[in-house]
Formats: structure tokens, sequence, C-alpha cells
DNA sequence: CCAAAAGTGTTTCGGATACACCCATGC
DNA sequence: GCATGGGTGTATCCGAAACACTTTTGG
């Protein structure tokens, strides 16, 4: 056995796909949701999956799966995070395909998610209405939950998935929602506020009572957080 | 373009080498240790790099890298853990080649790295030693330890680079030399006992000042806190 | 015996949590 | 006007950090 294989790799023919598949994370009408899409080929005609597709030759993972929410739901320049490489031989029925899974989070205006070739479907799924997913997705879709949990400990990421403006009762939802549990509303605001990226637009919002003052980011000074 | 292309991929023709790629970490003489191998062959013959080596046909990546650990430090049973995928079109100068790379913590005894096949050198590296790297091993070597650093905030990881028998004197060296400062002898030695699953051996260290005493790992309470 | 390191306990501080009141708005 | 929710401040708790003395051993 040799131990480092690359001039080997230089010689032999390898016919693995490489492709990213993206959990999309999205906020809207109280829940934490996530964009899946139901296929309408075999392999797994008629299953929900995470939109996934697979690495061109001139892209890296990462551009992939940017294109991935560019083609889906319209949004460019966001942060998208790897949650893991996935390379079971068995995971795809037909063929060898390694797939890397990324995560990211966008704001519930402008998208609505386009069932394109190969679809059929595509919709924003409460993360605990989400059905069996075709291939080895269920387990994708866990683990970047996980790993969207575990950043949140860190850095504010829940932000973007927050409209222009909001109030901080929104923005509790949205950390409580991803979090799953309640937070302190006094101790929230506190620890929120404190990180200083955020603006008091100095109005309030309309229809709700108690008058909630709106805020908005920063961008600037959020970069300083992530 | 198309969404979803696991179709289209069961019919295109791909040739990409995928390659598991590992930070072996170790401790010995008071300095924690990286393994690095210095190639023979091109690409980058004479360059040290980071050990890695193809997935074969029937092999996750996990055990191509258990592989690896197997084959050159001669390690079994050892956890590792994924740091990320790295996958830009030309990080491998001859061909496309995207690489997972993943990290191990060794015990410094038994193993002796041996040279193999493509090979000329092996050796153990001082982490603040290390040569610039073959091919993006650099960026690799950076991301893996990055994750080491952040992995034993949350888990004592520490341990596994240890021999069977320590004083915790030299278990806060360990810790030091990963998180890059100095600890308080006495709230380390509060906050690891407090894990629980040290023993003493009561055996004393010979040849050391003070007669530190000699602890050891129980294996089966350290795995709740992994 | 003395220098150097190991073992032990207490105090302090800061961030997180728990909690109560008054104010603003919608109905 | 009243019920619902928003805004603000304070007491408490807990884990982390700072810190000093005695005991053991090698030389």
């Amino acid at each position: 056995m040799n131990l480092y294989n690359t001039t080997r790799v230089t010689t032999e023919s390898h016919s693995y796909a490489i492709t990213a598949d993206c959990a999309i994370f999205g906020f809207s009408d109280d829940a934490l949701r996530v964009l899946i899409v139901r296929r309408a080929v075999a392999p797994f005609a008629g299953h929900w999956c995470l939109p996934g597709g697979a690495m061109s030759d001139d892209e890296t993972l990462e551009q992939t799966a940017s294109r991935l929410l560019r083609e889906l739901v319209n949004v460019e320049g966001i942060p998208i995070r790897q949650v893991g490489t996935y390379s079971s031989p068995k995971r795809h029925p037909v063929r060898r395909v390694v797939t890397t899974c990324f995560y990211a989070l966008v704001r519930p205006e402008d998208h609505t998610p386009n069932a394109q070739k190969y679809l059929d479907d595509a919709r924003w799924c409460k993360l605990d209405e989400v059905p069996q997913l075709g291939y080895d997705h269920s387990q994708l879709l866990a683990d970047a939950y996980q790993a969207l949990q575990q950043e949140l400990q860190q850095s504010p990421l829940a932000f973007q998935l927050l409209p222009n403006t909001f109030t901080l009762k929104e923005a509790q939802e949205v950390y409580e929602a991803i979090i799953g549990e309640d937070l302190d509303r006094r101790n929230f605001r506190r620890k929120i506020l404190a990180y200083d990226f955020l603006i008091n637009t100095e109005e309030k919002k309309a229809g709700v009572k108690g008058g909630p003052e709106l805020y908005r980011v920063d961008d600037t000074k959020l970069e300083n957080h992530l």
C-alpha cells in the first residue's frame, strides 16, 4: 500500500461525482424553515431533498453552493458555511457521489423558490415538519442544523434571517426558533444591544400593541462579530 | 443552467480525484508537533506536506484517513475529525484534486513515522517550526490547528496526546501548547479533576522535584466528555 | 539545608440568570 | 379603560480567575 497517492492519482482514471448540497434556512410565519425540493426523476423521484448540484470544472464547492443560491432563491453575496463532506460509497444508488454540505441564512423577502429542471416542487418547510429526505439528506440537514445552533452561540448570525427592519421581539423569536428554547426578554435585549451593531430607527412598528421600536443592522459593525 | 444535476452526473464522465489529508498532532519534548512528510516525486518533489492519499472505491474519506494513520504511525481506533474540504480548481498543479482534511491526536509512544513510497522523509515537526508546505497544505494545517483549539475549549481532547500515565503538570503543558497561553496551575487542576475521568495511580513520578503524582485516564468516563 | 516544584483552599470578579415595575398601544 | 405587549433596572447565582501558604523531593 502506498502512502501518498497523488502520483497514482494522476495516472489512474476515477469517475467520482462531486456535488454541493445546501441547507438554506429562512424564517417566516414565526418558524424556522428550510428550503426543500422534490425530485421529478430517478433516483429518488418524488422524494424531497436538499437542493444540490454538481461542481463544475472551474468552480470551487463554495462557488457551486453560491450558484445554487443564486439560481434557486436569487440571492447573492450572503455567507455560506461548510458543514461537512459525506462520502459513503453507498450514499447514492447509481454511482459514487461525494457531497459537501453547506448552510446559508437568507432573509425571507425577495425569494420565492422555483422548481426547475429535474424538480417538480420546492417549498420552505418548517424545520419540525421536514419529511424523510432522499439520499442521506436527513443526516445532512441534521448536521447543518446542529452547526447552525453551534455557530449561533458564538456569533449573531441570526440577523441574516431578519428583514431590514425588525423589532427586538422578532429577533428574539428567531433566536428561540434556532436554539429551540425560550429566552428572557430583558436579558436578550441587553445581550444583543451590547453587541452594538443595532441601530434604533426611532420608528415604531404599527399595528402591534406596545409600540415596539424598529431596529436595523449596522452591517459594518456586524462584520466584527462574524 | 439546471438546478439539480444528479441526473446529469450519472451520464457525464468526470475524473476528479478525491483525497484525504491528515494533520496528525503529537506532543513530545515539551512541544506540540505535527507529522509532515517530504515528497520524493513530482509534483512538489522535495517539498514538505501533510500526509494524504486517495480515497479508494470502497472507502469513505474517514476510512481513507484512518488507513493513513495505520500505515504511517501504526495507530488504530483513534478518533479523527473533519476539518474541511478544499476544492480550488488550481490547488493541484496537474489535475483536479479535491481533498478533505482531517486531524487526529496520537500518543507519542509507539509510532516512529516511516517514509514510504513517494516520500523520502517524515518527521514530527514543532508546530511553530513548520516550513512552507506544498499544495495548499499550509492552509489546511492552519485550519486544522484552529479546529483543534476550538475543540479543546469544549472537550478534553488533549489527553489523547499524553502517555498512559502522566502528571497534571504534563497535562497542563499539553493544554498550554495547544491553546498557546499559560494557565494557572491550581485552576487547571481543579477544572480537570472536576471532569472526574482521571484516576490517581498513587504513584509518584521519580526524578522530579516535588514528587508529582501520576494519573491515568478512565477511558470509559472520558467518552462522556468527547 | 535549600531551591524548586507539587499539593491545597479562599477570595474576587464578571457574565448569565432570575425577577418586578411602569409605559405605550390596540381594541 | 383595560388587556396585551414593550421598555427599563436590580439582585442573585455560578463558574472563572486571581492569589498565598505548606509539603515534598532532588541536589
